[in-house]
DNA sequence: AGAAGTCATTGCAACGTTGCACGACCTGTG
DNA sequence: CACAGGTCGTGCAACGTTGCAATGACTTCT
């Protein structure tokens, strides 16, 4: 309380190492060191050798804060990290995937877990009004999502895992969602599924509407029955079990289910084999997997895989451009679903 | 490439606030405003006042890079995180539990992901040599970590989720693993198991260690036989699932099976399933559980709860404490196992 | 020989903050 | 009235960096 010993001393003269460090040492001013540090042509080579050397003698490294004050440039990105649990690891995949992609970069990552059920502003706020980073990741986004909104019309780079209907076009990474739905009732009819069902999380993202869109197209083209089941994001695990219990006694009861989470996808597949369903024979189910660990449970399903951690390397590569002032145009993609059919 | 229009121009004065325009609304210097926010007690409760109300009105927030550069305070904390794949969903339980715990501080959480299949030094070396964040936090903590060392050695504050041997204490917070191990234990005897196995990741950590030392001790005490397969943490899944395969047909199949992880748990079972095994009754099966989801999946096995996201909240307010040069002893704490028994 | 370029390097100010040393003003005392 | 001792506030320098304007030493042209 009153002796406060650790006194936070500035990084004073000491260890530090900074460009007055290698002014010195080379005998050079501090503009040329800092000028031909960052490349500056108009230097002699043999200056620039010099501070090169040196610079890596000692081990330089410029320091964030000088160069964000003077700049305004915080070299770090900063992550919005839904609470939505649907996927196994989610966090982790994407996390470790955007880590890979800054590896030698200047950026740090920041993570700003998300609380509230719906993505809020008022993170997104906070980043633009205080510059706390250079750019910004958004997952789990949705058709009008506001985050998306308010950077495009700060004109702060951003990039988001997923689409939106805006009209003004940004930078985004997607799962092709409509191909995973299609692949799923395409193998579906192909297992002679005449009644199928769609269980969604309703979590109002774009994806939801792409995933439902292209299920009952694909389904109609193929001529069989489409029910969706709706809204079970906001079902805690043992209601999730509830519904495949009730499924597995229903009377029409469908012969070929997808699931488009991981998490709500074991629940479910508790319930229905509690119910006495045989997946695989009874009834087919195809769940949209992200972790590799559930082919290992559920050998006798399929699955379509999306790729996360690549996902936050490709989210991260098109940020940096966008920062660096890549045109919008080229900063799109989308991933392809990758099916894993059982082998039979 | 040639007309780099994107300037990044410094914060200009444009929009930004700071003292300087506090200073200029209340006419009072620059100093003052700056001393009378850190709660300068030699100021007039009037100017002390005027200033808050000042701050308030603009919505001031004291610029990082300012006060980082001067004090050298970076108000980061940072999370080293391990690429270990042994809890569901760790990651983001640890970083809402730790971003819980800074909501309204100035901290801001960044996450370095590892890759290496063991702890490297070299995240640590870099935050130290650049000071890049107040505080680490690391996982999967071994007896002799090099990480803890290194941080000990620079008297850099530091919390690890895991307990070490090291002679110099050190804050950390940990699963209480030998009380796991002793109730799983304890709870398959009375279960009539005569023959059990621990199934655990030989991960180097120190928790593996205390499970196995507690398993076989709780074991002798009950006079039942106790094997231990390790070296599970290596094993992909597939491989894991093939590990149940082999044990469900195994002449000496154990009764009883305790695992530490709850992704091994879910290929285990899957193997032991395929194997004819039904779980709960030729063999009972504990698991140390972590996400709640595991429960759904399998109603009929006993689970023993860590709680990650309040672990990550502990470690965090132990890391400040730390920060703000509390002592040692008070800054360690073990978190109890909570066993969740099938009902039966 | 003086003006006008080049070329290579440098001094200075500023970004926002803090902490120290000082200064201005008041009050009471000898 | 001079002066000590408070009370309350302020000027200045520094943290590490960058960008601009300026410097000095050469060369080249007229």
């Amino acid at each position: 309380m009153s002796s406060k010993t650790t006194v936070t001393k500035a990084s004073g003269g000491n260890g530090r190492v900074t460009l007055k460090t290698i002014a010195e040492m080379t005998g050079l001013s501090l503009s040329t060191v800092s000028l031909s540090l960052r490349g500056g042509t108009t230097l002699k080579q043999e200056t620039r050798d010099k501070v090169n050397e040196a610079a890596r003698a000692l081990g330089y490294v410029p320091d964030r804060a000088g160069v964000r004050l003077r700049t305004g440039k915080t070299n770090v990105i900063a992550l919005v990290l839904d609470g939505a649990e649907d996927s196994i690891d989610f966090a982790r995949s994407m996390i470790q995937g955007i880590g890979h992609a800054i590896r030698g970069t200047r950026y740090h990552l920041t993570v700003i877990p998300e609380f509230e059920r719906h993505p809020t502003t008022e993170t997104i706020g906070y980043i633009l009004s205080n510059r706390t980073a250079d750019g910004v990741i958004i997952t789990h986004t949705g058709p009008r999502d506001p985050r998306v909104q308010m950077m495009i019309d700060a004109d702060f780079p951003f990039v988001s895992h997923g689409r939106t209907e805006f009209y003004t076009p940004h930078a985004y990474h997607d799962f092709h969602s409509e191909e995973f739905a299609a692949l799923a009732v395409k193998r579906l009819a192909e297992r002679d599924c005449k009644d199928i069902m769609l269980v969604i999380g309703d979590d109002s993202t774009t994806n939801y509407q792409n995933i439902v869109t292209s299920y009952r197209k694909t389904a109609a083209r193929a001529g069989i029955e489409a029910r969706v089941l709706e809204g079970t994001a906001k079902l805690p695990p043992a209601e999730m079990r509830q519904v495949g219990l009730k499924l597995a006694a229903a009377p029409d009861r469908p012969d070929g289910i997808i699931s488009d989470s991981e998490i709500r996808t074991i629940a479910l597949v508790g319930g229905l084999a509690e119910g006495g369903v045989t997946l695989g024979r009874e009834v087919s189910l195809i769940y949209k997997q992200t972790s590799g660990i559930l082919p290992t449970l559920f050998p006798q399903m399929d699955s379509i895989r999306e790729d996360i951690f690549g996902a936050g390397g490709e989210l991260t590569r098109l940020l940096l451009r966008r920062i660096d002032g890549a045109p919008i145009s080229e900063l799109q993609s989308l991933a392809e679903p990758q099916p894993h059919w059982r082998s039979d």
